[in-house]
DNA sequence: GCCAACGTTGGC
DNA sequence: GCCAACGTTGGC
């Protein structure tokens, strides 16, 4: 049996957020320029791949929601298109340097996982988004932190519990 | 707007 | 192949 990988996926939400994935329903991971996050994307990353959506620079970061690879690695198109702020001149049709996969929405937490709530839990020290210096826009994530990243988006907050009271 | 961190570039 | 300069990212 062929299990799934767990990825965190950076995107600034001015420029593409977790509700233009829902409303699009699935979109190009395209405009990756950086020889790491290539190497993941076109060797690691499988259909069937889970994601956490991660909103960055913005008030409050943090994980916003998840969505699913939904195809292949195959070349990025945006890196012959002279029009485009992607665009490589050193690649070519038969040489591309640049890949994306398409992924699509999954599901949007009803409140956004925070940056300083990640850094709150030991179990989450490991993340690659909470080393100094990160700078990658896809980073690998384990099972255990993916799935306690949810259960997080899952539980009622304070605040919410405290309406909750106030109404009853 | 600042600045730490780090990837990339290019001269040698 | 080294490494300084430069550019970008992204939290604060």
């Amino acid at each position: 049996m062929k299990s799934i990988n767990y990825w965190l996926m950076k995107t600034e939400p001015s420029a593409f957020s977790i509700d233009d994935l829902a409303q699009k329903g699935f979109t190009e991971w395209d405009g990756v320029r950086n020889f790491q996050v290539r190497n993941m994307l076109r060797d690691e990353m499988q259909e069937g791949d889970l994601a956490l959506l991660y909103h960055s620079s913005i008030k409050p970061p943090g994980v916003a929601g998840v969505c699913r690879v939904c195809s292949e690695a195959r070349p990025d198109p945006t890196q012959w298109d002279e029009s485009s702020q992607y665009y490589d001149k050193k690649a070519s049709p038969d040489k591309p340097i640049w890949f994306l996969v398409e992924v699509e929405f999954v599901e949007k937490f009803s409140h956004l996982v925070a940056l300083n709530e990640l850094k709150k839990h030991p179990q989450l020290q490991h993340m690659h988004i909470l080393r100094k210096g990160n700078r990658l826009s896809i980073t690998s994530v384990t099972h255990t932190e993916f799935t306690f990243i949810c259960s997080l988006a899952h539980q009622e907050r304070p605040s919410d519990k405290e309406l909750i009271k106030q109404r009853s």
